[in-house]
DNA sequence: CTCTTCATGGTACCGCCGTATCAACACCGT
DNA sequence: ACGGTGTTGATACGGCGGTACCATGAAGAG
């Protein structure tokens, strides 16, 4: 047989280069043939390991939400080893926001998917289903720590609070990638409202 | 001369048959012949009214956004004469939610309209920039009359506040579309949040 | 060694879409 | 009445995009 190749990993550099062509040009203008240039392979390759466009989409789709969680992981270890629940929060919230090249790409082309979704029944509306109430739960746990230990005000509800501060940051992404607004501004809005809910300043625990 | 028809109406026909065609299969899937055949009409008035389907897209986005201006004026006007602060702010924040037919085409096309703007230099992105910017100051207007008639929370930001209630209902605007959310969740959190705000309960001004 | 099977390239087909062209028809001013 | 302009229809054209088909290396099994 001839050379084996990993057929994952081509999938995942051609789902790369389906990103990268598709953050500059809009998903609704990226061609099979658009990926196979930009991965540096033929068109028939790109046929070879996704049959259809539907499938290389929906992939594209999985590879991004799967870099992007990395991407989150990345930015709550980088906050140092056991971060109290504001810094957690807010580092999630803050690597929402499409900031830099990467995060600008996944936002659009996650907001251009969950549109495409909404007509198009071929691809799955679950994860925009899915994905966002993992958000909420994962933030409204994270809340709930904080009031426990007595950080956050004990009196809010934080279901609530934690899918308005996701609601603001979605939005207020948007809102930078159309260039209405600044990073700065979104960034101040949803730390005003952290400093409404966290009463206690923070302390990680002391060294000693 | 032939029969001498309106411009400006037929051209109004022909953008609400776009907006229907367009709201039932998405943006991106809406050709011109699409167009023509929902308004009843042949390919080529489309194209005598509307040179390019750059200039009827425009058009489109144009009537898209005065007839939900509209629509949001009437919801005003029903909300009775002189509604309080509260009540008025609580009318615009529910009409821009996707609750019937017709908001939730707006949603979708003025949601698909933005993320295409972002890629495609050819739309003006214009209108993503004055129509949020108008929204947030006419918002913060009505917070601050309120809080100068001691109905809100002197102590509240009213700017920050007012972009965070119009952020909040766009993206669970998106959630109801998405089928992530309903309706009345959205408007739980929107009014939990008025609530925090509105320190007073209000009074219309008794009739005598 | 050769035969099978995986991997890859080149290219053709078919349909759709935006645009342009040719033509007919209706009405109004003069 | 009649010409001319505003309006409408049918159809053709060029391009592009997704898919399908054929062919050719490449390498491990027997």
């Amino acid at each position: 047989m001839p050379k084996r190749v990993d057929h994952e990993e081509r999938r995942a550099q051609i789902a790369e280069a389906l990103i990268r062509v598709a953050g500059r040009r809009g998903l609704h203008a990226v061609g099979m043939r658009d990926v196979a240039a930009e991965a540096g392979v033929s068109l028939r390759l790109v046929q070879y390991y996704f049959q259809s466009k539907e499938k290389l989409l929906f992939y594209g789709l999985q590879h991004l939400t799967d870099r992007f969680t990395a991407r989150v992981g990345a930015r709550l270890a980088a906050a140092g080893p056991d971060p109290g629940p504001r810094a957690t929060i807010e580092a999630l919230l803050l690597a929402s926001l499409p900031t830099d090249e990467e995060s600008r790409t996944f936002h659009l082309l996650y907001s251009s998917y969950a549109i495409l979704s909404v007509t198009d029944g071929a691809l799955a509306a679950q994860p925009f289903i899915d994905n966002p109430d993992a958000a909420e739960n994962a933030l409204t746990g994270l809340l709930e720590s904080a009031q426990a230990a007595g950080l956050a005000d004990p009196g809010a509800d934080a279901r609530i609070e934690a899918i308005s501060l996701l609601a603001m940051a979605a939005t207020m992404g948007t809102g930078i990638l159309v260039g209405q607004r600044g990073p700065e501004s979104a960034v101040a809005v949803l730390r005003h409202h952290l400093d409404r809910l966290f009463t206690t300043a923070e302390r990680p625990a002391p060294p000693a």
